[in-house]
DNA sequence: TGGACACTTCGATACCGGGCGAAAGATGTG
DNA sequence: CACATCTTTCGCCCGGTATCGAAGTGTCCA
């Protein structure tokens, strides 16, 4: 007998089969940093024959999930957009919910839920621990979206980040991103995307081997810092001496 | 030669390939209102022998995306939490993006566009139209997550919707969902799931054959109106007799 | 222009997983 | 206790696809 219900949905099993294959989901995890990488470093880091990783691209760009770009003798992939990421990080929430991690997990593992970058902007411990910082000092206001106040404007703009620039485009603003190792928020959307470049190329925050991974500078955690105390600064004019 | 690059992020293959196949994709699309269904009723909905049904159940279980309850000699199936409903309405709305949609789409699927639940709040156009009216009558504020002011948890509550319980769930307050349909924004999480459920029960809102598609009832249609008029109101008294 | 390199296409192989019918549990009903 | 209903388990078949080696195409460099 055939079918009695016609999916009236849009199928969302060719989407999913898409990422269901493992050389595959690597490649996209991969490129979840936002970058683009040529085919054969595809097939490298998802231990796959180049012959192998061409038609899993092929297949990835069919079904729009990846975007490439031709340069000389070499075609560099990417994500084909801030919502396939999006598919990617909420995957991976429902995927680790209920692991009992192993006290002994992998060091990569372990440095992931420090600080890493959901697609563009900062996730992990250090992704929840700056919006902590922007939100205390007064920069954010708002639960699960935010909005930029005026000493946050201000400031924001003192370390590289044109608030109004950013307004300018289509993506969310500055929405609250559910992190899948903190189960905690952190700064999404085109702000986000926006103050990590900025922190990024300040020196916060510098790109680790993996380059997903990211770490904290010495500059960094005094600029939290920094930020965290401003909000005393402005009622107590008590100016705490860092380090 | 092995993989060269552990995976240290938790991996979304096997997640995605409980959702990869059509059989199994029906069956949770079918759970998306929030029901939980028989076996042998979600092996009709997605167009497979109840062995083979059974077998996917197996699986769905297995990876936590399900939860049975059993019943007599029934066991009824229902998604295992929000998370995953998040998770298809997310591979939806990129499994439906560059699609040129033909004019001559089925009847099911403009229904669900006009207006559906996703899992357990009001979605499609009606879902818009109806945070639209919220907002333009000052019930709620905010962006991409909202607050309830003042008149609005006092005329929720006249609805139904007791707005102090709703805040006492562990689940986000009042988030924007944005929709695959109509590319806006919805009102989602523990409000969304309380407003829907008590206009529901008031009769605003009727489930229709496909229980997922929802329709809005000449007395829903009245009380949106009333719901925009308000704003007038406070203004001008103007009451609006309804039914 | 020849050769090295990056990537893709092609062809062949092996395997996983979905599908069903038959039969076995489980649970109500007469 | 016998029977009907719902569901699962078992055994088997079959198709899709992931995989690789070899060969083909395009690009850069000397």
């Amino acid at each position: 007998m055939v079918a009695e219900h016609i999916a009236a949905d849009a199928d969302i099993a060719p989407v999913a089969a898409l990422i269901a294959d493992p050389a595959r989901a690597a490649m996209l995890t991969a490129l979840l940093d936002g970058r683009a990488l040529a085919a054969g470093e595809l097939a490298g880091l998802a231990g796959v024959s180049p012959p192998t990783a061409s038609s899993h691209l092929a297949r990835l760009l069919e079904g729009g999930m990846v975007e490439v770009i031709a340069q000389g003798r070499h075609r560099y992939y990417r994500l084909a957009g801030p919502e396939v990421a999006e598919v990617l990080e909420v995957l991976a929430r429902v995927g680790a919910r209920p692991e009992v991690r192993s006290l002994r997990q992998s060091r990569q593992a372990r440095l992931l839920g420090e600080a890493r970058t959901c697609y563009d902007h900062l996730a992990g411990r250090a992704g929840v621990d700056l919006l902590g910082a922007l939100k205390a000092a007064g920069y954010l206001a708002g639960e699960e979206a935010f909005e930029v106040t005026g000493r946050g404007r201000r400031e924001l703009g003192d370390l590289g980040v044109d608030v109004d620039a950013v307004r300018d485009t289509r993506r969310r603003f500055a929405p609250a991103c559910l992190d899948w190792t903190e189960r905690r928020f952190h700064l999404g959307g085109a702000l986000g995307a926006a103050v990590t470049c900025a922190l990024m190329e300040r020196g916060w925050y510098r790109r680790g081997v993996v380059r997903r991974v990211v770490e904290v500078t010495e500059k960094g955690r005094k600029g939290i810092a920094a930020i965290y105390a401003c909000k005393e600064l402005t009622s107590h004019a008590l100016v705490t001496e860092m380090r």
